[in-house]
DNA sequence: TTATTGTTGTTAAACGTTTAACCTACTAAA
DNA sequence: TTTAGTAGGTTAAACGTTTAACAACAATAA
């Protein structure tokens, strides 16, 4: 893996390192190199297939031009679609993005930022574990550019791209109201994060108006034991004296493992139970009728996240930008 | 973002420099430095919240500790999935992960060589593109640590990490026959990619040796035109003479687009037609019956391809390794 | 006494870039 | 003839690390 350098180059021509480096950066504008000899390096360039050590450059001005991006699982479709956008938008402006995964776990995340860090990123994109606020403030005393995605510590003074969750998710339990359901459940993860607890207020306040309100049909699921604690609440849930004829599932990988369980009981979507999920998912056009769910906006979120840290990274804009994207209910 | 050197841990402390790297680096046993002064440069080193600055590092040592990764497109489940493992089994060595996407364009493809060709990568895990032969070959003469993965150009002498495509494709189809399917259709993409064609031949020799070869039984799809492509060999398959009573798709995107299509046509699954899918996917845990598919060891395969590559990066085999995993039917 | 060995460090070069500052030769104007 | 300007380069330092080679000193051995 012979590397081909600007020294190689210089040598091959007879000229400077100093000439060859201003041409291949077209800083030789306003004659600071000869047209002949510019088209030299150009054509010697090329046939040696010559690519810039990254790490020279970046080691001397400082800058990567490489962005953190840091997601819980990059399996799951919502990362993977997002980490997907971010590269994409990235990739325009000359950045590289390197994605961590922290699996839920507040452990990984400060391992990743760490190893990241090291990496010299010039900035994070971070969906943040629970219990994280620490290591965001660190961040921050620390002046790495960063945006929050998808999740953030609203006490914080620090940049996020976020959707409306109160409001759709109050919509989309209205929607359910509306088509006719009467005792309607919410499953959300066990977490505290600021998002999810909106999802739930948005359930609260629709039910709550219509005098809907149960206490015991709010049921909460550990992230490690998706499976088994959907299982239980389902059970629980299609079991209990009064039935619940509609659920209200408040992310995407709970609205999945909510869908196979309530299949294992039998039960007839649409007929018995009417659902509601948070993200689509192929799986619902592959039963004969439609299933409503919540679509966020992952292109525009991913869009704007580059933006506003692009403009921090680059001194463009110091403050500080909450940006909140409407998410959109689907109902086919 | 005041980034912490070893110059500055050195001088804090009246130490030079090679001291300090001495110490972070545990190269101070065998009584280079004083036990007092290690101690002090560990914790003044914690204290700071030192990092390392992988850029001089691999600029003076040659190498980046980074891999590729290429794949087709991050969003998709396998590939997120195939990310997912390469990537921690990777850190467990100390390596780095940046991913790439060239959403099957050989352009693109070129592009994320030369891309993290200029990031230093050590060493690259390829799923190539159809028409990137010629990339391989280069990347080859570069002697650029390589690993290619799922699919393989079986020709060069390059390492690979593939499934037995050939004989689980014959061995599903033998199960769509046994479980009495008389007309087989089979929905593959209308790429030249080798492991496609062992796929294709899988499936041909297994409905030749009973009889039930027809060629327009086979259809392909464009991947760009996935979806009006299948809706358009959907129709095709089940409007004709003699009926289609079993299909078999031959990639996880084709699965999901196939049964979307054929739920548009009102065909009940398992009664009207019987299917088989390349890769699991949720979606089939939502009918209540249940989808035979054949199941790609992804955790497996990204190990491998991880091991082949370190033992090529580090030196510690320099032969070619064409390895061959077995993907298991999943009948449920 | 002198040499040897061990302990605890330091010095300095190198990796491949970028870029401010400098140099040389030529032309044109005063 | 001098002076200034311009075209077309070159020199050298710096970024943060690693590491071979060196050094200073003390303890021990011959």
């Amino acid at each position: 893996m012979e590397r081909v350098s600007l020294k190689m180059i210089a040598e091959e021509l007879g000229v400077s390192i100093a000439t060859v480096s201003l041409v291949l950066n077209g800083k030789d504008k306003n004659g600071r190199v000869g047209r002949d000899t510019a088209k030299k390096i150009l054509d010697k360039a090329a046939e040696l297939n010559y690519v810039p050590n990254t790490f020279a450059m970046g080691l001397k001005m400082g800058r990567s031009k490489t962005i953190g991006l840091i997601v819980a699982d990059i399996s799951n479709v919502f990362f993977g679609t997002l980490a997907l956008y971010v590269q994409e938008y990235a990739e325009k402006e000359g950045y590289t993005v390197i994605v961590a995964n922290t699996n839920e776990q507040v452990k990984n995340m400060e391992r990743m930022i760490k190893l990241l860090k090291s990496r010299q990123v010039d900035g994070l994109i971070i969906t943040p574990t629970e219990g994280s606020e620490f290591l965001i403030e660190d961040l921050m005393k620390d002046k790495m550019p960063l945006v929050l995605v998808d999740r953030s510590y609203p006490d914080l003074p620090v940049n996020s791209v976020l959707i409306n969750n109160y409001e759709i998710s109050y919509k989309s339990t209205k929607q359910l109201i509306q088509q006719g359901c009467k005792n309607i459940a919410f499953v959300m993860y066990k977490q505290n994060h600021f998002h999810i607890n909106e999802r739930k207020r948005g359930y609260c306040e629709a039910v709550k108006e219509v005098g809907l309100y149960k206490e015991d049909n709010i049921q909460e699921v550990r992230y490690e034991f998706l499976k088994s604690d959907i299982d239980r609440a389902i059970s629980y849930l299609v079991k209990k004296e009064e039935k619940i004829d509609g659920i209200f599932f408040a992310t995407n990988s709970i609205s999945i493992a909510g869908v196979k369980s309530l299949c294992k009981h039998h039960l007839v979507l649409q007929r018995d139970i009417q659902i509601m999920c948070f993200d689509e998912s192929d799986a619902f056009y592959l039963v004969p009728f439609s299933i409503p769910f919540v679509k966020q906006p992952i292109e525009e979120m991913a869009q704007h996240a580059i933006q506003i840290l692009l403009d921090q990274i680059e001194g463009r804009n110091l403050k500080v930008e909450k940006c909140f994207l409407d998410a959109e209910l689907i109902l086919r």
